[in-house]
DNA sequence: CCCGATACTGTCCTTTGGTCCAATAGCGGT
DNA sequence: ACCGCTATTGGACCAAAGGACAGTATCGGG
């Protein structure tokens, strides 16, 4: 059952940095999308009657097919339903200010096969491109930090961990707890869709 | 001459890199490149001085080509080194911002190669495709908790959870728990690297 | 010799996550 | 009417995770 979301009166925020900007006010739509079958004729629909306005979709289940065609179709934001409200604003900032609000997975398979497509190689033989940005992650952290991160991102737990590297369970907790301020992720969970290329929303 | 930055006012932006609740500060680092040649060495040289820094490409000819592989290799921004200030202003807030700023021409072939390339390739035979392989595991869940599965794999919390499908978080556990008994994963994280089809060692 | 970075450990505390015991209600098939 | 599956929720309980204070020790420079 789709409805959209009107909730966001944010449409009107000036710009984040603070440096004195053009107001040039758009008008902002979020459009949000509970199943995703009818997500274009729901979008197509609600252009018609908001006209010129920026069109965000906020998806319950991010997809990047869909995305792909939505941004196609001329929608300006494309993200997960469940941003945080401070998400939202700054995806409202970023679109208010002309840009277009892409996913990060999504804008790496959009690198990724056009340049494919560019040097007529198949996508399949590009994981580097997108596994390069992964492994810069970690380059921040110290050696003892990048094997927590790497030991998270496998799936293993603090007392697991505290036990490969023969420490105790506190200092894995340490050393976590720098990695996710380094890395910025607010849980194990987040840590490990970066570490292993899938940011999450 | 800048006839590129005419159809400028376009900006593509990412979730990257954790979007702050706090400040979130973003160091900034413009490039500019004289010439074209030795681009990416210029690029690494300078990422390994200013460590984490996002780095914004002042192109005095741009160039598509040139400017995928910047972002390739984690650029944040790629624009014409003749661009006013106004419009550097402007790519300045939405780097801050956490997003990537990309010339609307390429911006435009970047979706088109794409939506062609996805078009003839089988989905089965993309790389770390997001429907194909996930779908196959969560075929034997119901559809509740499929959408369950699915949040999860995405980074959301049980409470993240309980909102977007405007439920109790105490029916989410339910869901939850189901979910690892059919899919035998342990917890959460396991069950994200299952769906993301990086299964957990 | 002090300072910063790294590594390691401790306690107290709160929040999440996960499992166990239930119960209620709808819906479709036999 | 009964059964099975699905969705929903409640309470209790315990383990894991993570933050907020700590602290000690080593090592390489200025």
């Amino acid at each position: 059952m789709p409805r959209w979301l009107e909730a966001f009166p944010q449409a009107t925020v000036s710009p984040a940095g603070g440096i004195g900007k053009k107001p040039s006010v758009r008008t902002l739509v979020w459009l949000r999308l509970d199943d995703a079958t009818s997500a274009l004729d729901q979008l197509t629909a609600l252009q018609k009657s908001v006209g010129a306005a920026a069109v965000i979709v906020l998806a319950n289940q991010p997809d990047n097919e869909q995305a792909l065609v939505l941004f196609s179709a001329g929608v300006r934001g494309y993200c997960n339903a469940h941003a945080t409200a401070a998400n939202l604003r700054q995806v409202a900032n970023v679109v208010q200010a002309g840009g277009l609000w892409i996913g990060e997975t999504l804008m790496h398979r959009l690198l990724a096969s056009s340049q494919a497509a560019l040097a007529r190689i198949p996508v399949a033989a590009l994981p580097s491109a997108v596994a390069g940005a992964s492994g810069d992650r970690l380059a921040a952290l110290t050696k003892r930090e990048q094997e927590v991160a790497r030991a998270i991102a496998n799936g293993s737990s603090n007392k697991e961990i505290a036990r490969q590297l023969d420490i105790t369970e506190r200092t894995v907790k340490a050393h976590v707890g720098a990695v996710f301020q380094k890395l910025k992720a607010r849980d194990r969970l987040h840590l490990a869709l970066m570490v292993n290329g899938q940011r999450p929303a």
